[in-house]
DNA sequence: CCTTGCTATGCAACTGGTTGCATAGCAAGA
DNA sequence: TCTTGCTATGCAACCAGTTGCATAGCAAGG
């Protein structure tokens, strides 16, 4: 299980309440691990428990307070074991694919605006990462100063995700190119 | 949920025992769909109350008997019409990204190990697609013969695990380099 | 004043998926 | 004969994740 971890680097990042960090997961951190509000809370409330995070209570004006939270020392070093681990060699699971194979039994060129949906879907999520991409990684010339970790590894992720949105766009392409013969 | 229908492609594609399917889903439809021994018994089970597959004995030589199911009239009808919703939008599980923006609050170096063991199970199943590509869908000459719809699609979900782990690489020596600035 | 809508937190029930264990047929080899 | 190993099927317990629902503070606008 590795949603306690991403919700530890997410608040090693910057420390935040339950519903900021239901928030981040639906961008940023989302973009390769998906949980829902109901799901933070449930487990942020075993990491507390467990002395993973500590949490003070935050008035704000015009809003409810928030119980914001922040890594404990306890909730540091589980990290580090966890990323000292070998492990997990990721399982996928792609409904498109078993649609597409699918196809052939039922009809094929009616799954064309299935997967140009599809197409859309990634071509926006693209430019969504573009966007954030030229906004908080501006190119920088190297002026021998040495590099930021944080912001260099958030950054080569976040290449990540370009990388396979192009890819599933190309790839998507293809399906189409290959559903029209039919 | 899509388990049976994935079951209900393969089948379709060859009936078989709950036994073979669990050895499918360890190749070919595994690529892209996961499932054990146990959640396919049990799903084959209800599948089969359900009226979507039939099963029937069959003795086999040297082998305990099996029970082979094929798709019957409920369950080609069930795939037809999910294959006609449009839904799902896919969600991603990125371990190795959580670890690698986790990284920063450790030790970058140490992830190299780890990473590199990543790159080389991904090479390994590339070139796994490559042989299974190369041995199932060799380049026949268009002769003017309609294309086997099938076959065809089959390989179009082949090229996307192709591409899959192609980008992968790519991506992970990009990571590979930023690491190794720290 | 009342509705709408966003912030903020949470419970309960369910479903899908994993893990551990158990059983049994049969073949091959020590 | 006994063990090892593959084929073949299955139960039970557990855990992670989803869905539906509920509550409450506060602001803005009709």
């Amino acid at each position: 299980m590795a949603l306690e971890h991403a919700i530890l680097v997410s608040l090693l990042e910057q420390p935040g309440s339950g519903y900021e960090l239901a928030r981040r997961f639906e961008r940023s951190i989302g973009y390769f691990w998906t949980a829902t509000h109901q799901q933070i809370y449930r487990v942020l409330k075993r990491m507390e428990n467990d002395g993973w995070v500590a949490s003070r209570e935050v008035s704000q004006h015009g809003r409810p307070d928030k119980k914001e939270y922040s890594v404990a020392d306890l909730g540091h070093a589980a990290l580090s074991s966890w990323l000292h681990e070998p492990i997990e060699p990721e399982s996928v699971r792609h409904d498109l694919a078993v649609k597409i194979r699918g196809a052939a039994f039922d009809d094929p060129a009616g799954l064309v605006r299935e997967v140009e949906r599809h197409r859309r879907a990634h071509t926006d999520r693209l430019t969504h990462y573009l966007a954030g991409e030229e906004r908080d990684f501006p190119p920088v010339p190297d002026d021998g100063t040495p590099p930021d970790a944080e912001r260099e590894l958030q950054h080569v992720v976040l290449r990540g995700g370009v990388a396979y949105e192009r890819m599933m766009i190309a790839w998507l392409d293809d399906v189409l190119a290959t559903l029209r013969r039919f």
